[in-house]
DNA sequence: CGCGCGCTCGGG
DNA sequence: CCGAGCGCGCGA
């Protein structure tokens, strides 16, 4: 028999198919170890078959199959085409989406424990084997024992007589790494309220594919995602929960165990390798059948699958960050025609794209306007910075939340306060020549860190000395720009000197589960403030947060990016759904320099609907998102003038397509990027406004063909963030 | 991708 | 004449 072989060497070089010949019993979608170039290197078995196309002399045989199951299953294929043409990235490179990365060159494998079994019922022990008929009874009582474990109460050398005299035996047992033993079944359903039942029953009899679920925070859209997968659990069927990567905390993880024991399977980046190689086969096999997790989850390998759910559905981290740059949403649409199953969105504040589909009826809308047991949403009051300032505050918080922060803590309540900004100071410069402390490797200011007393640069991690003096002038008298998180904190204690003040933000989260610890400890009040970064948006559930700052609502508006205004806005919805629980009422200042701004109006007022209204008519009037597709190529390279030389070339070539398709291109002009270097790369971009999608493959092979390794090229489709 | 082949150039 | 350097094509 003979294999067609794909090499799991992501280069468009070797991109096609290697024949092999292989044992009768190889299949389809194996990975397997073949000789390749004079080296050993991996392979995906595409298709095996009694022909073979080249000279009998030049074939040599595969020389390892790795797994039982083939690791990939048919649906694999058929997404890899896809994949692979969609962003013309070799099929190898999008064959690897489907497997953990720890999977790959054979890093892990399965682990066994040895287990002891009586096998002799009626074996006779001389008078000196004391140990030996010891260890024999407890086998007895016990039924079996692994193996080290008896070693460590016996002796090894009792445990290994017995099996030399054939009184035991031992055999090997797949052992799994499973994550979070602990909570597993025992979860009960809640009873769903009325709106739920609605939501749910409307999912089932529309016959639209995809459906969104729009329900502002508490309005109880988990209750729905998991009956919905318990309902396909039930009809024999599988399915994939997808959530941000941030909000995989243990809670979440234990409560899913609690409902659904091991027929769940958690797949993320927390897992140890082999924790992860176990879940994965878990899925794979048929024993898990809800696989749970982060963007990547969506290649989960899952046959028959009854369900796509994916919660938050606006958040950034479901694109990915490097090529292939797929979109998750775009993936599971591809998973749910190939399997005739529904995809379900969720979100409080869906992106402009999804709202759009939905209320022109080619998604099947629900919305969840009321918080389970009608609880009122947090209310929010605007403080005019401007005014503070005309007063002569110049602190970072307005007199309307030093009054809440004060009634908050005497209370005994706790508060959040958010800043999307962490240091001390985002930039520091001198008051005499202005000179503005710079990173070598990037263009951009340095932040001010005042813990460990150093300027930091948050593009490249680089860390400098504190200017002791201008480097410029000399002189002495250095100001303190655009206050962080840190500073923040500083404050605080200063303002309310007994309050015990957390803080979370990157500089704080070290390791997998710091944010999680940080989290744990405000949870459980031991302390009163917590101030953050984005991270305190999302996460978990507080009751006794009844405060919630926002103090500088406006940071994120003033971007040149055509989306700021809705992240602005689902920034702020969220932090505040993070104040007011458990019967608590909840309130919210947000602190601003232009409280007429209409975004900040809608936030206030929670009109979703007023908010993505007024944003579809200044999209469609700009020719912006969803009514054209931003593409950029970026050109980056250590040699300045490499890399300039390769954008005259890309933009030459990008030029040629517009002349063959004007009526496509609505923009384009290449140009700096706003962050002119980072990590000592220079980077240009090609920046386009294109009517639609229908040359973004077109684009992608110009990228291909002047990609080079001392200049990657790359193409982002409607990137999220723009430096 | 990583290797080896063969061509070319430069040193002695 | 020989050895290092590089571009190219091959791998099954």
């Amino acid at each position: 028999m003979y294999a067609q072989i794909i090499v799991d060497i992501a280069h468009s070089q070797v991109d096609r198919i290697f024949e092999y010949s292989c044992p009768d019993d190889l299949v389809k979608g194996s990975r397997v170890k073949v000789p390749f170039g004079g080296r050993t290197v991996d392979g995906f078995v595409m298709e095996v078959g009694e022909t073979c196309s080249i000279p009998p002399e030049k074939v040599k045989p595969v020389k390892e199959v790795f797994d039982e199951l083939p690791a990939l299953i048919p649906e694999c294929f058929s997404l890899m085409e896809r994949i692979s043409s969609r962003f013309r990235v070799p099929k190898a490179a999008a064959l690897r989406l489907f497997l953990p990365s720890e999977m790959r060159l054979g890093k892990v494998r399965e682990a066994y424990e040895k287990i002891v079994k009586i096998k002799d019922s009626s074996p006779s022990f001389g008078k000196t084997a004391k140990r030996q008929s010891e260890a024999y009874a407890f086998l007895k009582a016990e039924g079996e024992c692994n193996y080290t474990q008896l070693c460590e109460k016996f002796g090894r050398s009792a445990v290994n007589a017995l099996e030399n005299k054939g009184v035991i035996e031992t055999e090997k047992r797949r052992l799994h790494r499973a994550p979070f033993k602990g909570a597993i079944g025992g979860g009960q359903p809640k009873t769903p309220t009325y709106a739920q039942a609605d939501a749910l029953e409307s999912i089932e009899k529309s016959n639209r594919r995809v459906h969104l679920l729009h329900g502002v925070t508490g309005s109880g859209k988990t209750e729905i995602y998991l009956r919905y997968i318990a309902r396909q659990i039930e009809l024999g069927k599988t399915a994939i929960f997808l959530v941000p990567e941030i909000s995989l905390t243990p809670q979440m993880l234990s409560q899913l165990r609690a409902r659904f024991g091991g027929e769940a399977a958690i797949l993320h980046s927390g897992l140890s390798a082999g924790e992860k190689f176990d879940e994965w086969w878990r899925l794979r096999s048929g024993e898990a059948k809800i696989a749970i997790g982060a963007r990547s989850a969506v290649f989960a390998p899952l046959s028959n699958l009854g369900a796509i759910i994916i919660d938050e559905e606006h958040d950034s981290s479901y694109v990915s960050e490097s090529a292939p740059r797929y979109s998750t949403v775009d993936i599971a649409k591809m998973r749910a025609e190939y399997n005739d199953c529904k995809l379900i969105l969720g979100s409080a504040t869906p992106s402009v794209e999804t709202y759009k589909e939905a209320t022109e009826g080619r998604y099947n809308l629900i919305t969840l306007p009321e918080r389970i047991n009608k609880r009122p949403m947090p209310e929010i009051t605007i403080a005019d910075m401007r005014s503070e300032v005309k007063r002569g505050n110049n602190t970072a918080f307005s007199a309307v939340l030093r009054e809440q922060l004060q009634s908050t803590l005497e209370g005994g309540n706790q508060a959040i306060i958010f800043l999307n900004r962490r240091g001390y100071s985002q930039t520091v410069i001198c008051r005499d020549c202005g000179y503005v402390a710079k990173c070598v490797n990037c263009d951009v200011s340095l932040t001010y860190h005042s813990e460990e007393n150093c300027l930091k640069c948050h593009y490249c991690g680089a860390r400098y000395h504190m200017l002791a003096a201008c480097p410029e002038c000399g002189g002495v008298h250095i100001r303190y720009g655009g206050t962080g998180t840190q500073r923040v904190v500083a404050d605080l204690k200063t303002l309310f000197p007994s309050a015990r003040i957390l803080r979370m933000d990157n500089d704080t989260v070290s390791g997998k589960d710091g944010h999680f610890n940080i989290l744990k400890r405000f949870a459980e009040k031991q302390a009163d403030i917590l101030v953050g970064t984005q991270m305190v948006a999302k996460g978990h559930d507080f009751p006794s947060v009844t405060l919630v700052g926002i103090l500088d609502a406006d940071m994120s508006l003033h971007f040149s990016d055509y989306r700021s205004g809705e992240r602005t806005f689902q920034l702020i919805t969220q932090v505040a759904g993070r104040s007011g629980r458990a019967g608590m009422k909840g309130n919210v200042v947000l602190q601003t320099y232009c409280p007429e701004n209409y975004i900040l109006r809608y936030a206030v007022n929670y009109d979703y609907k007023g908010f993505y209204e007024n944003e579809i008519k200044v999209r469609e009037a700009t020719f912006f998102p969803p009514y054209s597709l931003i593409c950029r190529v970026m050109v980056t390279s250590e040699n300045d003038k490499t890399a300039l030389e390769t954008l005259k070339d890309v933009y030459f070539a990008l030029e040629e397509l517009r002349k063959l398709h004007p009526d496509k291109f609505l923009f384009i002009n290449k140009m700096h990027s706003p962050v002119k270097k980072i990590q000592s790369k220079y980077r240009y971009q090609v920046l386009m406004r294109l009517k639609d999608g229908g040359l973004s493959e077109k684009i992608y092979d110009i990228a291909v063909k002047f990609n080079r390794n001392d200049c990657p090229v790359y193409v982002e489709e409607n990137p999220a963030n723009l430096s």
